[in-house]
DNA sequence: TTAAAATGATAGTAATACTACTAAAAAAAA
DNA sequence: TTTTTTTTAGTAGTATTACTATCATTTTAA
């Protein structure tokens, strides 16, 4: 059985639904490579008009500015990530397992469950690492709140403090854990591709991983107590 | 005694050093006011150039371009702050106290050491909470390494980290928990200010804030485990 | 006092970030 | 089937951005 990833995008995103065309799908999928290839600055919608064979005014018909566009790829990640996390824990009951999922995948994008024909998923990885907080570091940052253009990133950081709570409901910090775990699982990745002496990882070292410091970083914290 | 900080910033930064002339000093004053109000990516030297009564041309002979503007400020930050944990763990011994103290300032920018006038070390916080990851979250960050345009952070970094191997000289991962607590530190913040449901963090509650946090996720991290 | 350096004023260019308008094609209605 | 409507593509244009170059004037340093 063949079966898709479909995920549900937030309408505010877009001018014009990119899923529903096949020159929506060309900008998504080219922007991808592209803001890959010459960083998120760079981008221009001419430069990917050109990519696809279409004019700036085309591209913009889809979105109001690259910002919205960039915005669209990280939410839509974030969302793959949820997805990928209930699909690897829905057989679990233990929380300490679930968190360690999480972790797992938040530091490793190898494994896919299930990929969309436009969307490269190995390239939206590095793209979160390398632009993702631009996303939300900006002056606009409260009225995209709003209208609810971080909701995925929430979802997911909800998520996994809920986890959290499970594995121990005394702990104080359970929403800035997840949301410092998933920062941190990108962080350190970003650091060790680029400035390496932030970060202990040594390539082909598999005992000190980003997983291996994460782990330790987190169970250590919300370990319960001894009672008496 | 009247003191006041100097900082020795890296010659690659600027093309005219800003420290030497007052219009260098209003460009940086000025920067960081014009930053804070409307963010980075709406700055421009036209703008810049207009509030300070200089022309555009004026602005491009102190600095390359707005990016290297921000190095600029950043950098000073990061020195800014090593040079406020070296003096307020001077007479320490412990570095359990150390980390302490550097959690205490990353997380707070409240008493000043020592000022430079034209500087504003509060705006300044509150900008590198907001723009800081952008000064390395580029395609030339590998060029920009290579002219040691990040040497403060890393600096910074590196003396944290020697703090958390004193402590326990087994910690597999100080320079990550190190840029870790950096990071997470200004993160944090500015959820907290934007996305507050990514934190914990409630307004006049003393017992959960950020130091608290940190201080929990270190020292359980690190600590040495009994022997035996 | 003279030379060098810094500043100011003006102008110019290629690229960016859009908007508006028109033409063509596809879909829906008659 | 034809006509009408809607959708989509393409062209053109504008204000702003991100610079560079030139030259006169002022300030500073030898």
């Amino acid at each position: 059985m063949e079966h898709s990833l479909k995920i549900k995008m937030n309408r505010k995103l877009f001018l014009r639904n990119p899923e529903d065309s096949d020159l929506g799908r060309r900008i998504i999928k080219n922007g991808i490579t592209l803001i890959h290839e010459i960083g998120f600055e760079a981008l221009t919608f001419k430069k990917l008009s050109n990519k696809i064979n279409t004019t700036e005014a085309g591209v913009y018909r889809y979105f109001e500015n690259k910002h919205r566009l960039l915005l669209y790829v990280v939410d839509w990640y974030w969302s793959w990530q949820e997805y990928r996390l209930v699909f690897h824990t829905n057989n679990m009951t233990s929380p300490k397992e679930k968190i360690k999922m999480a972790i797992k995948l938040l530091s490793d994008p190898e494994d896919e469950v299930c990929s969309t024909d436009y969307i490269n998923e190995k390239l939206l990885y590095e793209i979160v690492m390398a632009e993702g907080a631009k996303s939300f570091l900006t002056k606009h940052v409260a009225a995209d709140n709003k209208d609810k253009l971080f909701k995925p990133y929430k979802d997911l950081s909800q998520r996994i403090a809920a986890s959290i709570k499970e594995y121990n409901p005394e702990y104080a910090y359970p929403n800035s854990l997840a949301s410092t775990i998933i920062g941190t699982a990108h962080f350190q990745k970003f650091y060790s591709n680029n400035l390496p002496s932030l970060t202990d990882f040594a390539e082909g070292n598999k005992e000190k991983t980003i997983v291996s410091f994460l782990e330790k970083l987190v169970f250590t914290s919300i370990e319960k107590k001894p009672v008496g």
